[in-house]
DNA sequence: ATGGTTGATCCTCAA
């Protein structure tokens, strides 16, 4: 099976572009975010007619999450327990679970933080421990599952393309490294990383940041430990941010279970 | 060519 996550950046100016990229890519499971719509304005015949179904979670034109299947979605929820609320408007659509075939699968959109003194700062690493909290008690079911999506943390020194650019701002300060770590301690595992080492996920539309390859890494796909044992491959799709209308975000892909294993000695 | 973003509830906010 083939699992993504591609933050899409409004799915409605984009639909053409992440339909073709999923026939293309054959891919089973893709958890999208910043879908930027309500269900009332998904596409979603687009993706029926590729052979996709559809669950999203969308309040507003902000926020937004999903996934594309051509596997049955069950046990679908919007958001976490203990999920903090913004403010006054309430709880963001930034977390959807489903299970597909046994894989229980997060669609995420971690909160961007703006700057280190911003309230939206707080903001997200609430929400980062309430997330840590709450997937501590989903390892104990021991079943594969996988955290996928737009961490807006960029964890190491490579994965922006300037560390004196980001002094003093979001991405990659200590608490929240710290706050990613968490999930790596708690035992969850990066099983892109061991695949590719280097590699951005972002670039800015601005300031010619893709043409410069000025960029961060800061999508992921975080395993359990049944799930990154059957991790055979990964990739991530920098030929998507090309072209018309890209999103920002490029997809992050993995082929997983038995059926996809190389012959290993 | 000495510049340079995009998308949404669209002239302001969010990323």
């Amino acid at each position: 099976m083939r699992f993504a996550t591609w933050n899409v950046n409004s799915i409605r100016a984009r639909v053409d572009r992440v339909v073709d990229w999923l026939q293309r890519s054959d891919v089973d499971v893709l958890a999208m975010q910043e879908l930027k719509c309500r269900p009332s304005q998904f596409p979603f015949q687009r993706f029926e007619d590729a052979g996709y179904e559809v669950h999203m979670h969308g309040l507003n034109q902000w926020n937004g999450v999903g996934f594309a299947s051509r596997i049955p979605a069950e046990d679908v929820v919007e958001g976490f327990p203990g999920m903090p609320e913004w403010g006054a408007s309430g709880l963001e659509a930034r977390a959807l679970g489903a299970t597909f075939d046994g894989v229980r699968l997060w669609s995420l959109y971690v909160p961007n933080g703006r700057e280190l003194d911003n309230p939206h700062y707080t903001y997200k690493l609430d929400w980062l421990k309430a997330l840590a909290d709450d997937a501590a008690g989903w390892l104990a079911a021991e079943q594969p599952l996988a955290l996928m999506g737009d961490w807006n943390i960029a964890p190491r020194d490579e994965d922006v393309w300037s560390m004196d650019f980001f002094a003093g701002r979001t991405h990659v300060s200590a608490p929240e490294r710290a706050a990613f770590q968490r999930f790596i301690d708690l035992g969850f595992r990066d099983v892109v990383r061991p695949y590719l080492p280097e590699g951005y996920t972002y670039w800015d539309y601005q300031q010619l940041r893709f043409p410069r390859n000025e960029g961060m890494r800061i999508d992921f796909i975080l395993g359990s430990p049944e799930f990154a044992s059957e991790v055979t491959g990964a990739s991530i799709d920098r030929d998507e941010r090309k072209g018309e209308q890209p999103s920002d975000h490029v997809p992050v892909i993995v082929d997983w279970g038995p059926d996809d294993r190389p012959m290993v000695f």
